[in-house]
DNA sequence: TTCTTCATGTAATTAGTTACATGATTGA
DNA sequence: TCAATCATGTAACTAATTACATGAAGAA
């Protein structure tokens, strides 16, 4: 989070997810984690039991109502927003956003590669490329969904857009990256501390860096 | 971390990092900072704090050893890797890396931009694209250095190089799709939860899906 | 009826961050 | 000699994860 008006109140930017959420819609806590695994979590990914922890700090805060169902006999807790809530998120709205933050312990290996065999490397890099195939695939079949006019939420299908085009492109980054690079990498002797470095794929990248 | 092997001796991705920082050569503490600062901290983003904590652990495990030096009259200390720490790291190496992690304040405050106005949606593109400049900018500095024969670790370029390439990318997505992004923004009524998508665009995105 | 999966939650632990404190060096 | 920055570290705090526990519903 990069702000200091709601960081007085203890709200973090999980907890304006949540708000975001229920602004939408009121939502049972387990609707919360199944939306933080269909679409919130590719770009916000938290754990299960902070979904079911963050609403009772929103409901103590008054940013948040909760309600109790039951489902048989079985209770479950459903949270709505407030009035409040709603104030609070548009502020939060008003608020510059921090930048990406990208975590990735496959290139750490990479970067490492020379104290590990070449084998090791190539199969860091199918695994990369496997994780953004697979990735992709959940994606664009929530893209038809939507050009089929079908999908969830189609009235917020403007917003959406934007971080589908996203993710499609860096799932498309990463497999194009990780073909890429097993190329390079299939080039190295067995000792990966011999490898010398492709000068023409040097000069491509510091010509890449200029738009 | 995706492993169970090293979990059981209580060590994280980020102490791997570290040891993987130690096999090139012994670093001070605050070295260790500045690789943070300069490169790792690009894929493994990790406060100062945890630089001076975790190679105490690493010392305490055997895989790494600590001397005191002096600089005038005040003390630091130098980690260096051992023998053990080489195997350690080396057998992290032959295991599966867990794939990119992605998280975003932004499209995240894009998610819900209906809950607030288009100029804040337009505001936090803006940020988007100045924080790839900025990136890149770092990037192609030390892209250019390298294909001048400088920098340091020519003799790690070839790793080295494998991430460079996945960064300039990123850095040139973001940029490209923030400019994309504010001109379907830039289309949207005053109140964004009348916007309606670009249906063409939305295509597109269905399209790109598949590769 | 039993097994599996869906659904709902809590408790314990830990990885990581923010804030603080201060000595050394360098340049104005 | 004063201020700024480089360098070195610790302490307090908290956000988040992992592991556990169990009821309800549907399938076999």
């Amino acid at each position: 989070m990069s702000t200091a008006t709601a960081a007085a109140k203890g709200l973090t930017t999980t907890s304006h997810a949540i708000l975001g959420l229920l602004a939408v819609r009121p939502w049972s806590t387990y609707e919360l984690t199944q939306q933080m695994d269909r679409s919130l979590g590719r770009i916000w990914p938290r754990a299960q039991s902070k979904l079911y922890e963050e609403p009772k700090k929103l409901v103590a805060l008054g940013l948040a109502r909760s309600r109790s169902e039951l489902v048989g006999r079985r209770p479950r807790t459903v949270y709505s927003i407030t009035a409040k809530g709603r104030r609070v998120l548009a502020a939060w709205l008003q608020e510059p956003g921090d930048g990406p933050v990208l975590e990735s312990e496959q290139l750490l290996k990479l970067v490492f590669a020379e104290h590990g065999s070449k084998a090791d490397a190539l199969a860091t890099l199918a695994g990369a490329r496997a994780w953004a195939e697979e990735r992709n695939e959940g994606n664009a079949a929530a893209a038809r969904e939507y050009v089929a006019g079908e999908g969830p939420f189609q009235e917020r299908l403007a917003q959406h857009m934007l971080v589908g085009r996203f993710l499609t492109d860096f799932y498309a980054l990463v497999a194009q990256w990780s073909e890429w690079a097993e190329t390079q990498v299939a080039a190295w002797p067995d000792d990966p501390r011999e490898a010398v470095p492709d000068q023409a794929a040097v000069e491509d990248i510091a010509l890449r860096a200029h738009w």
